[in-house]
DNA sequence: TGCCAGATGAAAATGATTATCGTTTAGCAG
DNA sequence: CTGCTAAACGATAATCATTTTCATCTGGCA
């Protein structure tokens, strides 16, 4: 369902990239996580098995991997950049709990209709899609004794 | 269908907020304009008319209107941060080209039934939703000889 | 094994956003 | 109309994320 180490490794070689051990952590990082993290908290991570790894490859690396497609970047409040491994098709589909920053992510979704229409109507090429519903989680909403 | 001056103004007023000539100018800004612009876009067209005004009270005031719902907070590559006058129902639709950043909005999905089942199997309260695509306009895709 | 293009990391530069703080002013009471 | 005061402003400095630069190192191949 989502690319695994092997994929990616395989993907970096096939395209000439060199597989490096600070490559590998970063790979690691990222998919041993379900969540998104943002390039300081891969940085944390991999600094515990690869200490002396440069902030400057984490950013370096995640360039290059959500250029391949490999990983997804998003943009969102407060750090506002971060990661995630990708999911072969070109989406993704969240729930964010706008009080306490939980980020779920659900599967399904029915948009080929509506992109097939808008890529008409405005002539975009379009490559893929984010959904994001924004409410207040099971958690959050009896935490405010509603 | 979008917010318009008097009634941004009036909400200010109704919430406490002094109506000065700095907040006037910003909010003029943002209505008249149908894009997404960053906070130094802003302050570009605002200096225009109001030479002397402060980068940081354009941030401040930015800050004011996202939080009482009146603009809309975007996230997306590059400088990252823009905002656009919103619309009183709380969904966003974006059609956003990769390469130059340009930002198309549409009005129209049909996403209420996925909202349903969503909120009853992960027990959200949902209270918007922001779709986007991303893909290549029309013009980057010509100028890229595609 | 040796070579070298590509990869790395330290350090500095840049750019966006936020915090501080003394000064100004919108809105209101008198 | 004044005068008052909390709120807002703007200059400046601080912070934080990201990018650039450049000297050094190394993965993968001959
Ligand atoms: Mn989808
Ligand atoms: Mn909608
Ligand atoms: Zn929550
Ligand atoms: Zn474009």
């Amino acid at each position: 369902m989502l690319y695994n180490v092997r994929q990616i490794e395989s993907t970096l070689r096939q395209r000439g990239y060199k597989i490096t051990p600070q490559r590998r952590a970063i790979v690691r990082a990222i998919t041993g996580c379900r969540e998104h993290l943002t390039p300081a908290e891969i940085y944390g991570r991999v600094r515990r098995e690869h200490p002396g790894i440069g902030l400057v490859t984490v950013y370096r690396t995640l360039e290059t991997l959500a250029g391949l497609g490999l990983i997804c970047e998003t943009h969102a409040g407060g750090s506002c950049r971060s990661y995630l491994v990708r999911r072969p098709a070109g989406h993704h589909h969240h729930l964010i709990c706008s009080d306490c920053g939980t980020v779920i992510d659900f599967t399904d979704c029915d948009l080929a209709g509506l992109e097939r229409r808008l890529a008409r109507e405005k002539r975009f090429r379009i490559s893929g899609h984010l959904l994001e519903f924004v409410g207040q989680c099971r958690t959050c909403r009896e935490a405010a004794g509603i």
